[in-house]
RNA sequence: GGAGAGAUGGCCGAGUGGUUUAAGGCGCACGCUUGGAAAGCGUGUUGAGGAGAAAUCCUUUCGCAGGUUCGAAUCCUGUUCUCUCCGCCA
């Protein structure tokens, strides 16, 4: 959600990056609204105050008939005020929470996610004597993906991951969490980077893999639609990503500015309806309901918010280095980071066996946008009270395990273990 | 899932319809006191919205949402969460 002062102040460039985003808001009648929503307020507040100090008058003794009616008739010109005021309320905070985050001056303008850009390309793709296979062919044959079982059981787009891919998965996430913890190597991602933020390891989580309704609409990403699956019996929803159980983890609570930054690594089960995708990456692992993500979640102060953001992007690009995979790295266009964002960049992975970069990871920046809605705030140094800006990140999904497994193949249809996630396998060089 | 108890400020805790403008304590901040400190004394100390240059004032806030009443922390209904016991269970 939007500062409505901001907006106040900034109608036309509420409007405009709005519309940079895909988004038609109606400033308009949002302001219009706001006009009438603070005259009934400040109207509400003076009748509230009269039956008050009536009721106060009436402290001491029995109050008589003419007091009574007295009290009566406040009362009325309260409740018809609140009459007036609740749907201009309710229109209100519908017309602002439609209003996106305001993307930051840096993110590309574009339509689609065709006007993303690339700005780096890292890593030598390798090279094959034989023609490589797609991980789906090789993992099949290795029994380490079985989608006919998981269809039987769950429908399409669910799969059974088995054997030595489970432990390369599971190797992965440690060596993730691993490098999280450790603080001499954050500390060299932000040297290297010239950030002003602090070194303070990530703290590992599991968090709850689903949330309530209310929680899961403040951080702006319940897609009901398109995205997210509901428990019918319950008022739950499954988490599409960690980021969605872990944003609104301190909701309603003021931490103090010493806490900060507050840097979470959470592994859970994300599930996705993914509707609307009918038909799209159908082959393989690529495109599932169901996969496991280990996330980053972080909480700032305003001010170090933009250096953590590139921190998260940095963080991956090193762990994707030390796994010995190319990528590139994509800024992503205003139409393309999504609602509560101002930034968002992308990791997009080599795959050989696709013999295409493919999306692998994100990197979001939301501002003050999401705190709002979530009531994350924190005292600074000063005393006062002020909004945390969030941050978010993938460390690993499961879409790196298809660019190890089709990258790192052999000829004889083996798969060559990264050499950082050796000691995690038992020593195994090659599954 | 069943039965019962509870939720009050940063924390503990009193409060069963109107001197509550939420007692008291702890913590914290500032001041007085002191050679300096401790103790002691005094003042302040939830968040949100609004008016004001400011001091300050108004509204709201006792888990959340409704309701009853001239008046609600207090009574009623729903709901969420916590605890105890029973049941089930990795």
């Amino acid at each position: 959600m939007l500062d409505i002062q901001f907006i106040r102040g900034n109608p036309k460039a509420v409007k405009e990056k709005s519309k940079q985003k895909g988004v038609d808001v109606n400033v308009e009648e949002l302001l219009e609204l706001d006009q009438k929503r603070k005259k009934m307020i400040a109207q509400l507040e003076e009748s509230r105050q009269e039956r008050n100090e009536h009721a106060n008058s009436l402290k001491k003794g029995k109050p008589d008939k003419a007091q009574i009616n007295k009290g009566r008739e406040l009362k009325e010109k309260i409740t018809s005020a609140e009459e007036v005021l609740m749907p201009i309320e309710k229109r209100f905070k519908e017309l602002l929470t439609q209003i996106p985050n305001m993307p930051l001056d840096e993110v590309p303008v574009g339509k689609s996610e065709n006007d993303n850009k690339v700005i780096e390309v890292v890593g030598e793709k390798p090279k094959f004597s034989f023609e490589p296979k797609s991980h789906i062919e090789i993992g099949e044959k290795k029994d380490w993906i079985d989608k006919k079982r998981a269809a039987k059981v769950a429908g399409s787009r669910f799969v059974y991951l088995k054997g030595d891919l489970v432990r390369l998965e599971w190797a992965m996430n440690q060596f993730g969490v691993d490098r999280l913890s450790d603080e001499e190597w954050l500390k060299n991602i932000i040297e290297e980077n010239n950030l002003k933020i602090s070194p303070k390891p990530f703290i590992p989580i599991l968090p709850p893999a689903v949330a309530k309704t209310a929680v899961y609409e403040s951080t702006a990403r319940l897609d009901k639609e398109e995205t997210t699956y509901k428990l019918a019996e319950d008022d739950l929803w499954l988490n599409a990503s960690a980021e969605h159980t872990l944003a609104p983890m301190h909701s309603g609570e003021i931490i103090d500015q010493t806490e900060l930054p507050m840097r979470y690594v959470g592994l859970t089960t994300a599930f996705r309806r993914e509707a609307g995708s009918y038909g799209k990456d159908i082959e393989g692992i690529i495109r599932l309901h169901q996969f496991n993500k280990l996330e980053i979640e972080s909480f700032t102060t305003a001010e170090q918010g933009v250096d953590e953001h590139i921190f998260l992007v940095m963080i991956q690009r090193k762990l994707m280095e030390e796994l010995g995979l190319p990528y590139q790295v994509i800024q992503k266009c205003t139409a393309d980071i999504g609602g509560p964002n101002a930034s968002g960049w992308d990791i997009d992975t080599w795959m050989a066996g696709q013999n295409a970069y493919r999306e692998t990871h994100t990197a979001d920046y939301m501002t003050d946008y999401q705190a709002r809605r979530t009531k994350t705030r924190y005292r600074s140094k000063k005393g006062e009270v002020e909004l945390v800006h969030n941050n978010d990140a993938t460390v690993f999904s499961e879409r790196p395990l298809i660019a190890i497994i089709e990258n790192f193949q052999t000829e004889e249809g083996d798969v060559k273990v990264p050499e950082v996630l050796q000691k995690y396998m038992g020593g195994k060089k090659k599954i």
